[in-house]
DNA sequence: TATTGTTATACTCTATAACTATA
DNA sequence: TATAGTTATAGAGTATAACAATA
C-alpha cells in the first residue's frame, strides 16, 4: 500500500488559488466536517497538491522527494527499507530510484554486508537539491497551513507523529 | 483531484496487525519523522486502510461512505456539489452514486430548481446503514488513534478542521 | 452559449508473478 | 530454500473528451 498516495492523481492546475464557492460548500455540507478520517484525507490532499506544485521546479514529486530525503540518512537505507518505510511496492521503489539516479541525485551502492541489496545514497548534488526542496516545501506549508499558528502547527505535527505509525 | 484518494490502492491484508520491524524502521529512518506532509500522508494511509477494512462488512468503502454521509444532509447535495466537496471527478461521482443507488441506499431526484441536476438523497435504509457505518468507524478510529488521549484526538480534529479547507 | 450528468476511453498508478543473483 | 532487486504485465483508478438535456 502506498503512503505517497495521491501524488500522481492530483490536478495540479487547481492546486493553488481560491475556488469559487468554497465557503458556501463548507457551510452547507457539514455531514463530514467533524469526521477525523475525512479531515485527514482532505488535509493530505491539499498538502500533496501544494507539495507537488512546490517541488515541480526541481523536477521532484512527493515520492521522489521522500526517497531522496531517506537517502541522506547517516545509515543509508536499502531499497527494501525504503519500500517498507514509505509502504511502497519494491517495484515502485525501483522506478523512483531509477529516476533519481538518472538525475544524478542518488546512487545505488552494493551493500557491503549483503551483496544482494542496494544501499541508496544521496549524491552531493542530491543533498543540494534536497536543501532547496526543503526551502520550497517550507514556504508552501506556511501558506498551506496559514490558518494555524506556529504553536498549532507544532502541535499538529506532534499529534500526527503519535498516530502516523503503528504502535 | 480526489480526496478519497488511496481508498482503492490499499493492501487490505496488511491493514491490521503488527509488522515485524516497525520500531526498528522508525528508529532508524528519521529523515522524514518531523515532516508534517509526510506524517499527514502516513496517518491518512493508515486511516484509509483501517476505515475501508471497517466498512467492508457493510459493502461500503471510504468513498461511498462519504457520499452516503453527504446524502443525509438536510439540504441534499447535487452530484456536482459532491464532486467539489470530495474533489472527485464528476464521472467518479456517477459511478459511486450508481453503486449506492443499486444498493438502495440513496436515490437520485431531479432538482426542482434546475432540472439538469440530480439531488442525491439517502433512503431510510441508507440512513440506517450510515448509522451502523459510523459505529464501525468509531471503533476503528479508537484503535487507530490509540496513542492519543480523547483530548488529543479532539485537538487533532480541531486543528485539521482549520487546515483541511482552503481559507 | 454554458452547465449537469453521462458514457466511453485513454492514461496513469498499483500489484502480482516470474526471473537473477546472492544468502 | 529464502530474500533483494528487476522486469513485464495485469488490474484498478483517474482524467479527458464528446454527447444529450436543460438553463
Amino acid at each position: 500500500m502506498s503512503i505517497i498516495v495521491s501524488g500522481y492523481h492530483l490536478t495540479m492546475t487547481e492546486a493553488s488559488g481560491a475556488e469559487e464557492s468554497r465557503t458556501t460548500e463548507r457551510a452547507g455540507r457539514a455531514a463530514l466536517d467533524g469526521d477525523l478520517s475525512f479531515l485527514l484525507a482532505r488535509a493530505t490532499a491539499r498538502s500533496m497538491a501544494e507539495g507537488n506544485a512546490a517541488l515541480a521546479p526541481l523536477g521532484l514529486r512527493a515520492r521522489s522527494y521522500a526517497v531522496l530525503a531517506l537517502a541522506t540518512d547517516a545509515v543509508p537505507p536499502t531499497q527494501r527499507e525504503i519500500a517498507e518505510y514509505l509502504r511502497l511496492d519494491p517495484s515502485q521503489v525501483v522506478a523512483t530510484v531509477d529516476e533519481l539516479e538518472q538525475a544524478a541525485l542518488v546512487s545505488r551502492e552494493t551493500a557491503p554486508a549483503d551483496r544482494r541489496a542496494n544501499v541508496i545514497v544521496a549524491t552531493d548534488s542530491g543533498r543540494e537539491v534536497l536543501r532547496r526542496a526543503r526551502v520550497l516545501l517550507d514556504a508552501s506549508e506556511r501558506v498551506l497551513h496559514a490558518q494555524l499558528s506556529d504553536a498549532e502547527r507544532e502541535s499538529l505535527t506532534r499529534l500526527l507523529g503519535k498516530t502516523a505509525f503503528d504502535p
